[in-house]
DNA sequence: AAGCCGGGGGA
DNA sequence: TCCCCAGGCTT
């Protein structure tokens, strides 16, 4: 194996020298090879120096396609044909020629941009990646792209496409989008830099990510890097790189009071909009905290006597085993408490509250969870009626 | 109707 | 510093 010598490009991050293990000449050389052959060469941002030229369309093709961005780009020079002209350009004017391109956030930092290097810089951006990176809307990766096709630098990218390429390559089974990964993928983009030729490897990167390389139905067959890509050759192309994985739903809790008195449970009609909306449902105590933990602090007597005092005296309570329900976007963690009134008040007024018959529980319009629930305290094996310690 | 994404900005 | 979101688009 051939050993490189190869000195820090000037936008590296320090200490993120590229190891030793991860230099392969043979990657770039694919790359290239295939860009120059059946790449793209003559889109009107190509084929020049001009940072400008290049930088408008970096931020142009952010998160759009280049046929999308073909016809503003044509637009946006004739009404900016400087860099010059677009800082001294009112922002509305921008907005207005951005207008249907979508993340008007970049058009903004255009601007803010525009206006930045020419205070800054005398109107000529900076060759330098970091100082680059430090202008808005410009971050690593694009600082990146700027300065090796306006200035030939050893810089590298790594956008979706790019992780895309990679991931598969060698095939990397972790999340993308995660710090150590992302770290990796770093190091691995520095150390596959060629020596020559930057232009074409870069451009060639992002085409093979665009064209071939795609998410869902890569064209393998064509591809340049198929004879060494890992995920080809172990079939796991379709699962790589590896999606973000979908957070955990956020747990939410609730302490429900089950008020049984003379034959008949206690119930509350729910908002129509919302959860469980328009059914009955269990009385929630309310003002219950979170703890550190997440967990509900049980209910001692106080709070719930506090809770019942609007239908009576409080007699017990005795916590029932704890419900989890699980809904699409979140969990449910029920902690119910059963309540015995030593005293109870007919009026129980507005809020949508209802006594409700124990012995009709079954039909009653109630969330699944909470109608099972009653159902078990009515009785289990049927006993129901005379077992029911109403 | 869920995933994706370079960079900004809030925690 | 880390994490989450934007805003339009694709699948």
């Amino acid at each position: 194996m051939k050993r490189q010598q190869h000195s820090p490009s000037p936008g590296m991050v320090p200490g993120a020298a590229p190891e030793e293990d991860l230099i392969d000449p043979s990657f770039s050389a694919a790359v290239i090879g295939w860009q120059q052959q059946h790449g793209r060469h003559v889109l009107p941002w190509q084929n020049t120096r001009d940072a400008y030229l290049i930088w408008l369309s970096e931020i142009m093709l952010q998160q759009t396609q280049v046929a999308a961005v073909l016809g503003y780009y044509a637009r946006f020079l004739e009404r900016f044909p400087t860099l010059r002209d677009l800082a001294a350009a009112p922002v509305e004017d921008v907005m207005a020629q951005w207008s249907g391109l979508g993340y008007y956030t970049r058009a903004r930092n255009l601007h803010k941009c525009a206006q930045r290097v020419v205070a800054e810089y005398d109107g000529v951006f900076p060759v330098e990646q970091a100082l680059l990176a430090d202008l808005p809307g410009i971050g690593r990766s694009t600082a990146a792209a700027i300065t090796a096709f306006a200035n030939g630098t050893r810089a590298a990218i790594l956008d979706g496409n790019v992780k895309r390429v990679f991931a598969r390559s060698f095939g990397i089974a972790a999340y993308p989008g995660e710090k150590k990964v992302e770290e990796a993928l770093w190091r691995r983009a520095e150390a596959l830099l060629p020596e020559q030729g930057i232009e074409s490897y870069t451009q060639g990167l992002m085409d093979l990510g665009a064209t071939l390389c795609t998410r869902s139905s890569p064209d393998c067959g064509r591809c340049p890097l198929q004879a060494r890509c890992v995920a080809l050759a172990t079939d796991r192309v379709k699962d790589l790189p590896v999606r973000k994985p979908k957070k955990a739903s956020p747990e939410k809790h609730a302490t429900m009071l089950v008020l049984m008195d003379r034959g008949q449970v206690l119930l509350q009609q729910r908002p129509d909009s919302g959860i469980w909306g328009g059914l009955l449902s269990l009385p929630e105590l309310d003002g219950h905290t979170l703890a550190e933990d997440g967990n509900i602090a049980p209910a001692d007597h106080a709070a719930l006597s506090m809770a019942v005092a609007r239908f009576g005296e409080l007699e017990s309570h005795e916590r029932l085993s704890p419900i989890t329900h699980v809904f699409t976007h979140y969990k449910l963690h029920i902690a119910p408490y059963r309540v015995t009134l030593a005293r109870r008040l007919d009026a129980v007024g507005e809020a949508g509250y209802v006594w409700y018959d124990g012995a009709r529980i079954a039909e009653a319009p109630l969330p699944a969870p909470i109608k099972k629930l009653l159902l078990e305290l009515c009785g289990d094996a049927g006993a129901a009626q005379s077992r029911m310690a109403f």
